[in-house]
DNA sequence: GAGTGGTCTAGACCACCTA
DNA sequence: AGGTGGTCTAGACCACTCC
Protein backbone atom coordinates (compact mmCIF):
# COMPACT_ATOMS: atom_id res chain seq x y z
CA UNK A 1 0.00 0.00 0.00
CA UNK A 2 1.19 3.24 -0.77
CA UNK A 3 2.87 5.84 2.21
CA UNK A 4 0.14 8.47 1.55
CA UNK A 5 -2.52 5.87 2.68
CA UNK A 6 -4.82 6.99 5.58
CA UNK A 7 -3.74 4.16 7.70
CA UNK A 8 -3.67 5.79 11.37
CA UNK A 9 -1.69 3.08 13.19
CA UNK A 10 1.71 3.24 14.28
CA UNK A 11 4.48 2.80 11.24
CA UNK A 12 5.66 0.55 13.28
CA UNK A 13 2.50 -1.34 13.74
CA UNK A 14 2.46 -0.96 9.83
CA UNK A 15 5.56 -2.60 9.33
CA UNK A 16 4.69 -5.59 12.04
CA UNK A 17 1.48 -5.82 10.41
CA UNK A 18 2.85 -6.31 6.82
CA UNK A 19 5.80 -8.94 7.54
CA UNK A 20 3.09 -10.78 9.64
CA UNK A 21 1.56 -10.68 6.40
CA UNK A 22 4.22 -12.00 4.48
CA UNK A 23 5.01 -14.53 6.81
CA UNK A 24 1.46 -16.07 7.08
CA UNK A 25 1.28 -16.36 3.41
CA UNK A 26 4.98 -17.74 3.18
CA UNK A 27 7.04 -15.17 1.52
CA UNK A 28 8.98 -16.06 4.89
CA UNK A 29 8.13 -19.51 5.18
CA UNK A 30 9.23 -21.04 8.60
CA UNK A 31 12.68 -21.42 9.95
CA UNK A 32 13.75 -18.80 6.77
CA UNK A 33 15.83 -15.07 7.93
CA UNK A 34 14.67 -11.98 7.33
CA UNK A 35 15.96 -9.23 6.23
CA UNK A 36 18.86 -7.73 8.74
CA UNK A 37 16.68 -4.93 10.70
CA UNK A 38 19.59 -2.11 8.40
CA UNK A 39 17.95 -4.04 5.09
CA UNK A 40 14.08 -3.51 6.72
CA UNK A 41 14.71 0.32 7.49
CA UNK A 42 16.00 0.88 4.21
CA UNK A 43 13.23 -0.88 2.37
CA UNK A 44 10.66 1.29 4.66
CA UNK A 45 12.02 4.25 5.00
CA UNK A 46 12.28 4.42 8.31
CA UNK A 47 15.41 4.24 11.54
CA UNK A 48 16.00 1.29 12.58
CA UNK A 49 14.46 1.86 15.78
CA UNK A 50 11.43 1.89 14.35
CA UNK A 51 12.02 -1.90 12.25
CA UNK A 52 13.28 -2.61 16.01
CA UNK A 53 9.97 -2.21 17.21
CA UNK A 54 7.95 -3.63 14.35
CA UNK A 55 10.26 -6.82 14.99
CA UNK A 56 9.85 -6.69 18.74
CA UNK A 57 5.85 -7.15 18.35
CA UNK A 58 6.43 -10.11 16.29
CA UNK A 59 8.42 -11.19 18.59
CA UNK A 60 6.20 -10.80 21.50
CA UNK A 61 3.53 -12.46 19.17
CA UNK A 62 5.49 -15.64 19.11
CA UNK A 63 6.13 -15.31 15.02
CA UNK A 64 9.76 -14.33 15.34
CA UNK A 65 12.91 -15.03 17.28
CA UNK A 66 16.11 -13.40 16.87
CA UNK A 67 19.55 -14.52 17.68
CA UNK A 68 22.05 -12.86 18.43
CA UNK A 69 24.42 -11.56 15.67
CA UNK A 70 22.77 -14.06 13.29
CA UNK A 71 19.16 -12.85 11.96
CA UNK A 72 15.93 -12.98 12.82
CA UNK A 73 14.29 -16.10 12.05
CA UNK A 74 10.29 -17.35 11.30
CA UNK A 75 9.74 -19.31 14.24
CA UNK A 76 8.72 -23.20 13.69
CA UNK A 77 5.63 -24.46 14.83
CA UNK A 78 5.73 -25.92 18.68
CA UNK A 79 4.92 -29.79 19.37
CA UNK A 80 1.68 -29.73 21.58
CA UNK A 81 1.86 -31.53 24.53
CA UNK A 82 -1.70 -31.85 26.15
CA UNK A 83 -2.23 -32.95 29.73
CA UNK A 84 -5.33 -34.97 30.21
CA UNK A 85 -7.81 -35.11 32.69
CA UNK A 86 -6.62 -38.83 32.82
CA UNK A 87 -3.54 -37.78 33.88
CA UNK A 88 -3.74 -39.51 37.24
CA UNK A 89 -5.70 -42.16 35.23
CA UNK A 90 -4.27 -45.66 37.29
CA UNK A 91 -4.22 -46.88 33.90
CA UNK A 92 -0.69 -44.99 33.60
CA UNK A 93 0.26 -46.44 36.78
CA UNK A 94 -0.05 -49.72 35.93
CA UNK A 95 2.40 -49.28 32.69
CA UNK A 96 4.49 -47.40 35.24
CA UNK A 97 4.52 -44.93 32.74
CA UNK A 98 3.91 -40.85 33.43
CA UNK A 99 1.60 -39.14 30.31
CA UNK A 100 3.93 -37.08 30.31
CA UNK A 101 6.76 -39.99 30.29
CA UNK A 102 4.42 -41.07 27.22
CA UNK A 103 4.52 -37.88 25.04
CA UNK A 104 8.28 -37.66 25.40
CA UNK A 105 8.79 -41.32 24.03
CA UNK A 106 6.09 -40.80 21.10
CA UNK A 107 8.04 -37.41 20.29
CA UNK A 108 11.35 -39.72 20.56
CA UNK A 109 12.53 -37.30 23.47
CA UNK A 110 13.90 -38.22 26.74
CA UNK A 111 11.86 -36.90 29.71
CA UNK A 112 13.10 -36.81 33.06
CA UNK A 113 12.64 -34.11 36.22
CA UNK A 114 14.70 -32.43 38.69
CA UNK A 115 14.02 -32.16 42.52
CA UNK A 116 14.48 -28.24 43.00
CA UNK A 117 13.94 -28.71 46.34
CA UNK A 118 11.85 -31.04 49.15
CA UNK A 119 11.05 -28.60 52.56
CA UNK A 120 8.61 -28.85 54.97
CA UNK A 121 6.60 -25.37 55.12
CA UNK A 122 3.73 -23.23 56.41
CA UNK A 123 1.41 -22.99 54.29
CA UNK A 124 -0.09 -19.86 53.50
CA UNK A 125 -4.19 -18.76 53.94
CA UNK A 126 -5.68 -20.19 51.02
CA UNK A 127 -3.24 -23.49 50.81
CA UNK A 128 -4.35 -24.16 54.36
CA UNK A 129 -7.85 -23.75 53.93
CA UNK A 130 -7.86 -26.26 50.63
CA UNK A 131 -6.05 -28.94 52.03
CA UNK A 132 -7.56 -28.30 55.98
CA UNK A 133 -4.38 -28.02 57.42
CA UNK A 134 -3.05 -25.57 60.26
CA UNK A 135 -1.84 -22.67 58.36
CA UNK A 136 -0.07 -22.00 62.61
CA UNK A 137 2.70 -24.44 62.06
CA UNK A 138 4.74 -26.54 59.10
CA UNK A 139 2.03 -28.15 58.46
CA UNK A 140 2.88 -29.18 54.70
CA UNK A 141 5.59 -30.98 52.89
CA UNK A 142 6.71 -28.86 49.88
CA UNK A 143 8.46 -30.22 46.75
CA UNK A 144 9.34 -28.11 43.60
CA UNK A 145 10.27 -29.69 40.73
CA UNK A 146 11.22 -28.72 36.64
CA UNK A 147 10.34 -31.19 34.62
CA UNK A 148 12.26 -31.74 31.09
CA UNK A 149 11.70 -33.22 27.24
CA UNK A 150 15.38 -33.42 26.29
CA UNK A 151 16.67 -30.02 27.40
CA UNK A 152 13.88 -28.29 27.14
CA UNK A 153 12.25 -27.30 30.46
CA UNK A 154 8.30 -27.98 29.98
CA UNK A 155 6.76 -27.82 33.24
CA UNK A 156 7.55 -25.66 36.97
CA UNK A 157 5.72 -28.27 39.53
CA UNK A 158 5.01 -27.65 42.92
CA UNK A 159 3.61 -29.75 45.49
CA UNK A 160 2.08 -29.80 48.92
CA UNK A 161 1.42 -32.50 51.04
CA UNK A 162 0.21 -32.72 54.39
CA UNK A 163 3.01 -33.28 56.88
CA UNK A 164 0.34 -36.08 58.72
CA UNK A 165 0.43 -38.03 55.19
CA UNK A 166 4.09 -37.47 54.05
CA UNK A 167 5.43 -38.20 57.20
CA UNK A 168 7.57 -41.35 57.36
CA UNK A 169 7.09 -42.15 53.04
CA UNK A 170 9.42 -41.96 50.34
CA UNK A 171 7.65 -38.38 49.91
CA UNK A 172 11.06 -36.73 51.25
CA UNK A 173 13.57 -38.49 48.84
CA UNK A 174 14.62 -37.28 45.70
CA UNK A 175 14.15 -39.91 43.27
CA UNK A 176 10.24 -40.44 43.63
CA UNK A 177 8.69 -40.26 40.36
CA UNK A 178 6.64 -37.52 40.99
CA UNK A 179 4.33 -36.33 40.47
CA UNK A 180 2.61 -38.73 38.56
CA UNK A 181 4.27 -41.81 40.24
CA UNK A 182 3.52 -40.67 43.83
CA UNK A 183 -0.18 -41.74 43.84
CA UNK A 184 0.74 -45.42 45.06
CA UNK A 185 2.27 -43.59 48.30
CA UNK A 186 -0.70 -42.07 48.79
CA UNK A 187 -2.60 -45.71 48.62
CA UNK A 188 -0.74 -47.27 51.27
CA UNK A 189 -1.86 -44.06 52.97
CA UNK A 190 -5.55 -44.64 52.59
CA UNK A 191 -6.21 -42.06 49.73
CA UNK A 192 -7.45 -43.43 46.94
CA UNK A 193 -7.76 -40.71 44.24
CA UNK A 194 -11.58 -40.39 43.06
CA UNK A 195 -11.90 -36.60 41.86
CA UNK A 196 -9.45 -33.89 41.11
CA UNK A 197 -10.54 -30.34 41.07
CA UNK A 198 -8.54 -28.09 38.99
CA UNK A 199 -8.45 -24.37 38.62
CA UNK A 200 -6.73 -23.32 35.37
CA UNK A 201 -5.58 -19.40 34.49
CA UNK A 202 -3.44 -18.19 32.04
CA UNK A 203 -1.03 -15.00 32.02
CA UNK A 204 2.50 -13.40 31.44
CA UNK A 205 5.25 -15.27 33.20
CA UNK A 206 7.04 -13.99 36.29
CA UNK A 207 10.82 -12.94 35.26
CA UNK A 208 11.44 -15.81 37.63
CA UNK A 209 9.49 -18.01 35.50
CA UNK A 210 10.92 -16.73 32.05
CA UNK A 211 14.31 -18.22 33.65
CA UNK A 212 13.15 -21.22 34.85
CA UNK A 213 11.47 -22.16 31.68
CA UNK A 214 13.71 -20.53 29.61
CA UNK A 215 10.51 -18.60 27.67
CA UNK A 216 11.19 -16.86 24.66
CA UNK A 217 9.48 -13.03 24.77
CA UNK A 218 5.67 -12.76 24.15
CA UNK A 219 5.09 -16.41 25.24
CA UNK A 220 2.11 -16.98 28.38
CA UNK A 221 2.30 -19.76 30.42
CA UNK A 222 -0.43 -21.71 31.91
CA UNK A 223 -0.87 -21.95 35.37
CA UNK A 224 -2.94 -25.14 36.84
CA UNK A 225 -3.90 -25.63 40.53
CA UNK A 226 -4.45 -28.97 41.57
CA UNK A 227 -6.08 -30.60 43.83
CA UNK A 228 -6.75 -34.52 45.03
CA UNK A 229 -9.36 -35.21 46.17
CA UNK A 230 -9.88 -38.96 48.12
CA UNK A 231 -13.13 -41.45 48.14
CA UNK A 232 -14.61 -39.41 51.03
CA UNK A 233 -13.96 -36.11 48.70
CA UNK A 234 -10.83 -35.00 51.47
CA UNK A 235 -8.52 -33.43 49.83
CA UNK A 236 -4.76 -34.78 50.29
CA UNK A 237 -2.64 -33.06 47.77
CA UNK A 238 -2.55 -29.66 45.96
CA UNK A 239 -0.17 -29.64 43.08
CA UNK A 240 0.42 -26.35 40.78
CA UNK A 241 1.88 -26.61 37.04
CA UNK A 242 3.26 -23.88 35.16
CA UNK A 243 4.15 -24.64 31.93
CA UNK A 244 4.27 -22.84 29.14
CA UNK A 245 1.29 -21.98 26.71
CA UNK A 246 3.32 -22.89 23.20
CA UNK A 247 3.88 -26.18 23.32
CA UNK A 248 1.28 -27.05 26.30
CA UNK A 249 -2.07 -27.79 26.38
CA UNK A 250 -4.84 -28.88 28.47
CA UNK A 251 -7.79 -31.89 28.07
CA UNK A 252 -10.43 -32.80 29.81
CA UNK A 253 -12.51 -35.34 29.27
CA UNK A 254 -15.71 -35.76 31.73
CA UNK A 255 -19.42 -36.54 32.15
CA UNK A 256 -22.24 -34.05 32.85
CA UNK A 257 -23.47 -34.36 36.92
CA UNK B 1 20.76 -0.33 44.31
CA UNK B 2 23.34 1.83 43.30
CA UNK B 3 24.63 2.46 39.51
CA UNK B 4 28.23 0.75 39.57
CA UNK B 5 26.47 -2.99 40.23
CA UNK B 6 27.17 -6.34 38.31
CA UNK B 7 23.84 -6.16 37.01
CA UNK B 8 23.79 -7.25 33.96
CA UNK B 9 20.43 -6.29 32.38
CA UNK B 10 19.34 -3.93 30.12
CA UNK B 11 19.07 -0.71 32.13
CA UNK B 12 15.10 -0.31 31.35
CA UNK B 13 14.55 -3.67 32.48
CA UNK B 14 16.12 -2.83 36.11
CA UNK B 15 13.89 -0.08 36.40
CA UNK B 16 10.97 -1.91 35.38
CA UNK B 17 12.08 -5.00 38.13
CA UNK B 18 12.27 -1.80 40.43
CA UNK B 19 8.65 -0.39 39.82
CA UNK B 20 7.52 -3.61 39.60
CA UNK B 21 8.38 -4.12 43.46
CA UNK B 22 7.50 -0.85 44.61
CA UNK B 23 4.30 -1.26 43.15
CA UNK B 24 4.05 -5.26 44.69
CA UNK B 25 5.25 -3.73 48.17
CA UNK B 26 2.56 -1.10 48.17
CA UNK B 27 4.42 2.15 47.46
CA UNK B 28 1.71 2.44 44.34
CA UNK B 29 -0.98 0.93 45.42
CA UNK B 30 -3.53 0.15 42.95
CA UNK B 31 -5.29 2.88 40.92
CA UNK B 32 -2.39 5.12 41.96
CA UNK B 33 -0.77 7.14 39.21
CA UNK B 34 3.08 6.91 38.96
CA UNK B 35 5.45 10.02 38.27
CA UNK B 36 5.32 11.37 34.81
CA UNK B 37 8.20 9.27 32.33
CA UNK B 38 9.74 12.48 32.07
CA UNK B 39 10.47 12.48 36.08
CA UNK B 40 11.20 8.53 36.45
CA UNK B 41 13.93 9.64 33.75
CA UNK B 42 15.44 12.48 35.76
CA UNK B 43 15.17 10.27 38.82
CA UNK B 44 16.75 7.05 37.45
CA UNK B 45 18.92 9.66 35.05
CA UNK B 46 18.39 7.98 31.63
CA UNK B 47 16.16 9.15 28.15
CA UNK B 48 12.65 9.11 28.51
CA UNK B 49 13.17 6.36 25.78
CA UNK B 50 14.25 4.08 28.33
CA UNK B 51 11.84 4.93 30.75
CA UNK B 52 9.31 4.27 28.16
CA UNK B 53 10.85 0.80 27.54
CA UNK B 54 10.64 -0.08 31.05
CA UNK B 55 6.92 1.17 31.60
CA UNK B 56 6.01 -0.90 28.55
CA UNK B 57 7.31 -3.86 29.73
CA UNK B 58 5.14 -3.50 32.79
CA UNK B 59 2.33 -2.44 30.44
CA UNK B 60 2.93 -6.11 28.83
CA UNK B 61 2.89 -7.79 32.09
CA UNK B 62 -0.53 -6.29 33.44
CA UNK B 63 0.87 -4.27 35.94
CA UNK B 64 -0.09 -0.82 34.69
CA UNK B 65 -1.62 0.34 32.15
CA UNK B 66 -1.13 3.78 30.45
CA UNK B 67 -3.84 6.92 29.97
CA UNK B 68 -2.87 9.41 26.73
CA UNK B 69 -2.04 12.76 28.32
CA UNK B 70 -3.37 11.28 31.56
CA UNK B 71 -0.35 9.60 33.22
CA UNK B 72 0.40 6.27 33.57
CA UNK B 73 -1.70 3.86 36.53
CA UNK B 74 -1.09 0.73 38.48
CA UNK B 75 -4.32 -1.61 37.47
CA UNK B 76 -7.05 -2.41 39.72
CA UNK B 77 -6.95 -6.10 40.59
CA UNK B 78 -9.69 -7.60 37.81
CA UNK B 79 -12.11 -9.78 38.70
CA UNK B 80 -11.97 -13.21 38.02
CA UNK B 81 -15.03 -15.54 36.58
CA UNK B 82 -14.38 -18.76 36.37
CA UNK B 83 -16.13 -21.34 33.97
CA UNK B 84 -17.06 -23.96 35.90
CA UNK B 85 -17.06 -27.91 34.44
CA UNK B 86 -20.38 -27.71 35.14
CA UNK B 87 -22.10 -25.17 33.52
CA UNK B 88 -23.82 -27.50 31.19
CA UNK B 89 -24.74 -28.45 34.41
CA UNK B 90 -28.97 -29.18 34.14
CA UNK B 91 -29.45 -27.42 37.39
CA UNK B 92 -28.75 -24.54 35.75
CA UNK B 93 -31.46 -24.76 33.16
CA UNK B 94 -34.04 -25.32 35.84
CA UNK B 95 -33.03 -22.02 37.02
CA UNK B 96 -33.18 -20.53 33.75
CA UNK B 97 -29.95 -18.71 34.29
CA UNK B 98 -26.24 -19.80 32.80
CA UNK B 99 -23.51 -19.78 35.15
CA UNK B 100 -21.98 -16.64 32.86
CA UNK B 101 -25.48 -14.58 34.28
CA UNK B 102 -25.30 -15.89 37.52
CA UNK B 103 -21.62 -14.12 37.78
CA UNK B 104 -22.25 -10.84 36.13
CA UNK B 105 -25.77 -10.77 38.80
CA UNK B 106 -23.38 -11.86 41.95
CA UNK B 107 -20.90 -8.69 40.39
CA UNK B 108 -23.91 -6.47 39.95
CA UNK B 109 -23.14 -6.35 36.59
CA UNK B 110 -25.52 -6.83 33.58
CA UNK B 111 -24.65 -9.73 31.55
CA UNK B 112 -26.15 -10.05 27.49
CA UNK B 113 -24.97 -11.19 24.04
CA UNK B 114 -24.66 -9.91 21.13
CA UNK B 115 -25.31 -12.22 17.89
CA UNK B 116 -22.59 -11.74 15.31
CA UNK B 117 -23.91 -14.57 12.42
CA UNK B 118 -25.75 -16.75 12.07
CA UNK B 119 -25.04 -18.93 9.39
CA UNK B 120 -25.11 -22.17 7.45
CA UNK B 121 -21.40 -23.28 6.54
CA UNK B 122 -18.61 -25.74 5.17
CA UNK B 123 -17.07 -27.09 8.41
CA UNK B 124 -13.22 -27.49 7.91
CA UNK B 125 -11.67 -30.84 7.72
CA UNK B 126 -10.89 -31.07 11.75
CA UNK B 127 -14.50 -29.91 12.51
CA UNK B 128 -16.22 -32.42 10.16
CA UNK B 129 -14.30 -35.43 11.61
CA UNK B 130 -14.90 -34.01 15.36
CA UNK B 131 -18.57 -33.78 14.42
CA UNK B 132 -18.73 -37.01 12.10
CA UNK B 133 -20.42 -34.61 9.44
CA UNK B 134 -19.94 -34.08 5.48
CA UNK B 135 -16.57 -31.98 4.94
CA UNK B 136 -17.91 -31.33 1.41
CA UNK B 137 -21.29 -29.59 1.82
CA UNK B 138 -22.53 -27.21 3.69
CA UNK B 139 -23.12 -29.46 6.48
CA UNK B 140 -22.82 -27.11 9.80
CA UNK B 141 -24.50 -24.58 11.40
CA UNK B 142 -22.47 -21.75 12.83
CA UNK B 143 -23.21 -18.76 15.02
CA UNK B 144 -20.56 -16.55 16.29
CA UNK B 145 -21.59 -14.35 19.55
CA UNK B 146 -19.92 -12.06 21.91
CA UNK B 147 -20.85 -11.68 25.38
CA UNK B 148 -20.53 -8.89 27.90
CA UNK B 149 -20.42 -7.69 31.55
CA UNK B 150 -22.09 -4.32 31.42
CA UNK B 151 -20.44 -3.25 28.17
CA UNK B 152 -17.43 -4.91 28.80
CA UNK B 153 -16.69 -7.75 25.82
CA UNK B 154 -15.93 -10.91 28.05
CA UNK B 155 -16.32 -13.80 25.73
CA UNK B 156 -16.22 -14.52 21.85
CA UNK B 157 -17.99 -18.10 21.02
CA UNK B 158 -18.25 -19.79 18.14
CA UNK B 159 -20.49 -22.57 18.21
CA UNK B 160 -21.03 -25.48 15.19
CA UNK B 161 -24.05 -27.81 15.10
CA UNK B 162 -24.74 -30.07 12.38
CA UNK B 163 -27.38 -29.10 9.97
CA UNK B 164 -29.15 -32.41 10.53
CA UNK B 165 -29.90 -31.73 14.42
CA UNK B 166 -29.98 -27.61 13.57
CA UNK B 167 -32.70 -27.86 11.18
CA UNK B 168 -36.27 -26.79 11.81
CA UNK B 169 -35.21 -26.12 15.22
CA UNK B 170 -34.77 -22.07 16.92
CA UNK B 171 -31.04 -22.33 16.34
CA UNK B 172 -31.43 -19.75 13.19
CA UNK B 173 -33.09 -17.24 15.76
CA UNK B 174 -31.10 -14.59 17.26
CA UNK B 175 -32.85 -14.67 20.52
CA UNK B 176 -31.64 -18.00 21.66
CA UNK B 177 -29.95 -17.90 24.73
CA UNK B 178 -26.83 -19.22 23.75
CA UNK B 179 -24.45 -21.08 24.08
CA UNK B 180 -25.81 -22.37 27.45
CA UNK B 181 -30.21 -22.45 26.98
CA UNK B 182 -29.71 -24.04 24.14
CA UNK B 183 -29.52 -27.59 25.24
CA UNK B 184 -32.94 -27.59 25.80
CA UNK B 185 -33.25 -28.11 22.32
CA UNK B 186 -31.02 -30.57 21.67
CA UNK B 187 -32.94 -32.84 24.23
CA UNK B 188 -35.66 -32.89 21.97
CA UNK B 189 -33.62 -33.64 19.33
CA UNK B 190 -32.84 -36.74 21.48
CA UNK B 191 -29.28 -35.57 22.42
CA UNK B 192 -28.92 -35.70 26.32
CA UNK B 193 -25.84 -34.12 27.06
CA UNK B 194 -23.44 -36.68 29.22
CA UNK B 195 -20.37 -35.96 28.46
CA UNK B 196 -18.30 -33.21 27.82
CA UNK B 197 -14.57 -32.74 26.03
CA UNK B 198 -12.33 -29.79 26.36
CA UNK B 199 -9.60 -28.84 24.65
CA UNK B 200 -8.13 -26.01 26.77
CA UNK B 201 -4.76 -23.81 25.06
CA UNK B 202 -3.74 -20.83 25.62
CA UNK B 203 -1.57 -17.69 23.94
CA UNK B 204 -1.19 -14.32 23.06
CA UNK B 205 -4.48 -13.16 20.51
CA UNK B 206 -4.86 -12.03 17.25
CA UNK B 207 -5.29 -8.53 16.08
CA UNK B 208 -9.01 -9.06 15.36
CA UNK B 209 -9.46 -10.26 19.09
CA UNK B 210 -7.59 -7.64 20.54
CA UNK B 211 -10.45 -5.68 18.46
CA UNK B 212 -13.64 -7.71 19.69
CA UNK B 213 -12.26 -7.70 23.05
CA UNK B 214 -10.61 -4.64 23.60
CA UNK B 215 -7.62 -6.33 24.76
CA UNK B 216 -5.06 -4.67 26.53
CA UNK B 217 -1.76 -4.76 25.60
CA UNK B 218 0.12 -8.07 26.86
CA UNK B 219 -2.85 -9.70 27.83
CA UNK B 220 -3.27 -13.57 26.63
CA UNK B 221 -6.45 -15.00 25.80
CA UNK B 222 -7.26 -18.53 26.74
CA UNK B 223 -8.79 -20.88 24.08
CA UNK B 224 -11.75 -23.87 25.00
CA UNK B 225 -12.67 -26.07 22.11
CA UNK B 226 -15.60 -27.78 23.67
CA UNK B 227 -17.35 -30.87 22.27
CA UNK B 228 -20.52 -31.82 24.15
CA UNK B 229 -21.46 -36.09 23.62
CA UNK B 230 -24.81 -37.24 23.98
CA UNK B 231 -25.99 -40.36 26.19
CA UNK B 232 -24.10 -42.29 22.78
CA UNK B 233 -21.10 -40.76 23.36
CA UNK B 234 -22.03 -38.84 19.92
CA UNK B 235 -20.52 -35.30 19.32
CA UNK B 236 -23.22 -33.30 18.78
CA UNK B 237 -22.30 -29.77 18.85
CA UNK B 238 -18.74 -28.10 19.28
CA UNK B 239 -17.83 -24.79 20.67
CA UNK B 240 -14.96 -22.08 20.93
CA UNK B 241 -14.33 -19.99 23.37
CA UNK B 242 -12.12 -17.54 23.19
CA UNK B 243 -11.64 -15.13 26.23
CA UNK B 244 -9.12 -12.84 27.67
CA UNK B 245 -6.93 -14.75 30.34
CA UNK B 246 -6.66 -11.41 32.95
CA UNK B 247 -10.30 -11.67 33.69
CA UNK B 248 -11.34 -15.46 33.18
CA UNK B 249 -10.28 -18.67 34.63
CA UNK B 250 -11.57 -22.24 34.15
CA UNK B 251 -12.65 -24.77 36.75
CA UNK B 252 -12.63 -28.65 36.21
CA UNK B 253 -14.12 -30.88 38.81
CA UNK B 254 -14.23 -34.34 37.40
CA UNK B 255 -14.05 -37.95 39.20
CA UNK B 256 -10.98 -40.19 37.73
CA UNK B 257 -11.94 -42.72 35.53
C1' DG C 1 36.63 -7.41 10.24
C1' DA C 2 32.14 -7.00 8.74
C1' DG C 3 27.61 -7.91 9.77
C1' DT C 4 24.01 -8.79 13.17
C1' DG C 5 20.65 -7.77 16.95
C1' DG C 6 20.18 -5.12 21.66
C1' DT C 7 20.20 -1.03 23.73
C1' DC C 8 20.63 3.78 24.86
C1' DT C 9 20.68 8.89 24.02
C1' DA C 10 18.95 13.50 22.97
C1' DG C 11 15.84 15.70 20.78
C1' DA C 12 11.62 16.27 18.21
C1' DC C 13 6.60 16.27 16.85
C1' DC C 14 2.02 14.59 17.69
C1' DA C 15 -2.52 13.77 20.10
C1' DC C 16 -4.74 13.97 24.19
C1' DC C 17 -6.14 15.73 28.90
C1' DT C 18 -6.70 19.19 32.51
C1' DA C 19 -7.00 23.69 33.42
C1' DA D 1 -1.04 26.60 27.88
C1' DG D 2 1.37 23.21 29.80
C1' DG D 3 1.45 18.70 31.16
C1' DT D 4 1.10 13.76 29.65
C1' DG D 5 2.02 9.47 26.96
C1' DG D 6 3.16 7.65 21.95
C1' DT D 7 6.19 7.63 18.52
C1' DC D 8 10.01 8.51 15.46
C1' DT D 9 14.81 9.94 14.11
C1' DA D 10 19.83 9.71 13.68
C1' DG D 11 23.50 8.24 15.62
C1' DA D 12 26.18 5.63 18.85
C1' DC D 13 28.28 1.68 21.49
C1' DC D 14 28.11 -3.13 22.80
C1' DA D 15 28.27 -8.35 22.41
C1' DC D 16 27.79 -11.72 19.47
C1' DT D 17 28.49 -14.67 15.00
C1' DC D 18 30.41 -15.84 10.76
C1' DC D 19 34.11 -15.97 7.67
Amino acid sequence: MPDGSGDKRPRSQQIAAELREAIEDGTHPPGSRLPSQRELALQYSVARNTVDEALKTLSRQGLITSEWGRGVFVREKKVLIRLGSDRYSPKYREMGLSPFLLECAKQGKSGRFEVLSIERVRPNPELAEQLKVSVKSKSVLRRENVFYADSDPVYRVTTWIPWSIAQGTGLLEENVPHPFGIHGIFEDKGHVMSRINDDISARMPTPEETDYLKLPPGVPVIEVLHTSLDQDGEPYEVTRFVMRADMNGLHYNAPVE
